[in-house]
DNA sequence: TATGAATGAGCCTTCATTCAT
DNA sequence: CATGAATGAAGGCTCATTCAT
């Protein structure tokens, strides 16, 4: 259909990529031309500029992670289950995507509106988990005592560096096994 | 001491200020010179490049941060007590040195090979971590089936979670009962 | 007549306007195609390059002068009387095509090679007047001892300054009494 | 002395041949250094852009144009002996420099500030020249009923045209006899 | 040893021109 | 014929690094 949405689409695939290989300063125009199998002038076509491109690039990969993490939430599976899938998704998502969690980071470059922008929709994440949160906790899936806002960084801070050290580190994907045993420990404690 | 070694301190502490305020690819050589009070060309005296600054930088910042943690880590104290220190020691570091939340943050606009390097460093950091768990685990304080790992995580992935919202989004100082809240979440878990 | 020169001119006037506008090297294609109304593609189809554009516009500008001009010089009315009334035309002239004086204007931001190029033609505009000069000698209008070549710098000269300095200067129309005067100090010299 | 100050001259001086040679436009910041012997960046350590050298060689050609002229212009000489000189000082000036007398209509690419500079400076020149006139009116050399303005029109709109033609289309300097000869039709007139 | 003026490789962006539709 | 999306060569400017003093 909408052809010029579509090669949009992919510039922004493009830009993804290789801004998450090389950071904003390094990733050339170039390198995203070529990614994305057109001409640099292309881009400008798009694009105003390369921190408008990075701009769109970063709003459209947090409203994408943000969607599929909703969809995961809104199931009506136990707060184990969920959470697995969560750091399961998570996992993939980082896989093809770029440091999504730590994005919200990535504004130091941004214009002061584009920051904004971002910590809101970062922000909605974390609404989302700890919707999650609250809810099971009402359905007596939690313990009572629980603080809602601790335990949600509890659990995105647990997710966030499992999934750092596994992909970052080790290069090597996850086994379903390990998505299901940090869910264990967060539920479980450690004592 | 050596007036010289002296020099080399004085320039990566300008580094630390300059590479945080700017981040890696923005920061210039120029303003590290006058943050230093020296000229540009004398950098070039006691590191071989940018990039050798930065490297001995990190190393310098990191290493200065986790003498303090091992500090803690080695006291007689109970998991708990040591993991409240923790928590408060983070974030009191956090506040002294903004610097290394932004640190943290530079590294998502570098290249993925900076950030391995970074990340790389911070591995110390996750040892003595992991030590503490694996003593306290020895001692009876945390239950036998737990993977070392995997706690290990949850207790770095959780406080720094948790210090990142508290410090940066809401800018306000950490208060004492923070901490034992934290790290009874991360103790007793969610269930 | 045949469409196509009819497009052709129309072309022609549209890059006027925006050559006198924004100078050759600032005026973009867009532009042009734009004001004509048409695709840019189609400029091509007429002219083979901006180069040749530009050529032509300036032939065509300078001929629609040359022709006015003419017809004035070539009335049997004395020497004085005809200068009068080159002095009103171009007056008239420049005041409704803005653009010529505009397009000398350009020229001095171009490189010597267009330069050069813009005052060969306009050397055709002089070959008049030295016409004009040396059938006003032949009739005993001018002195005998007059060097027809200066004389000709002397008018051309004097009657551009003066509407350079009357209208681009003080922006308002001239008035008859004008033309009369300055003709009248080119004729009688300042002695 | 302030060798600083004489470089910045040295490459004002460049900058007069390679503007004066391609136009702004098509001058390179390349040709310049090249021409005046040194890197491209240091120019930049001199000027903040394009845009601003260009701004300054101008305000630098016309400046060091309008003191030659005025110097020519005081002194105790007959008018005609003075509009010799200011004929072959012009042409002299023209030979070396960028077209200065047209100088004005560069303005289109600078900024409204920088126009209304240049014009300021310009309209210096056309008062020298008409104070001239003005003098030697009042001494008796002028006839009385000289309207004073349309003579300056007259001085400076033949000088510029004889000099364009003779030096920009033919390109050989202009001989003494020259100068004599055009100032005769000016004062002389063309009855 | 310390300096900072000079350098030039490198990159974002523009725009004349092409060509598939 | 007409179009305008795509192209890529070209140029202004930055900044890490060097080196003469």
């Amino acid at each position: 259909m909408s052809s010029r949405e579509e090669k949009r689409i992919e510039i922004i695939q493009a830009a993804v990529n290789v801004f998450s290989e090389y950071g904003f300063d390094r990733a050339k125009m170039d390198y995203i031309a070529k990614e994305a199998g057109i001409g640099k002038g292309t881009i400008y076509e798009y694009f105003e500029s390369k921190e408008d491109l990075f701009d769109k690039m970063i709003q459209y990969s947090i409203e994408s992670f943000r969607i599929g993490l909703k969809k995961i939430m809104d199931q009506k599976k136990s707060i184990e289950e969920k959470l697995i899938k969560c750091s399961r998704y998570n996992a993939e998502f980082m896989d093809k995507h770029l440091d999504m969690i730590q994005m919200d980071m990535q504004c130091k470059v941004l214009s002061k509106e584009m920051r904004t922008r971002i910590f809101t929709e970062m922000a909605v994440i974390y609404e989302h988990y700890k919707d999650m949160v609250q809810q099971a906790k009402a359905q007596g899936e939690l313990r009572a005592d629980l603080d809602e806002t601790l335990a949600t960084y509890c659990i995105m801070g647990t997710i966030e560096q499992f999934i750092k050290h596994r992909i970052f580190l080790k290069r090597h994907s996850l086994m379903e096994v390990d998505h299901q045993a940090i869910v264990n420990v967060i539920l479980k404690g450690l004592l």
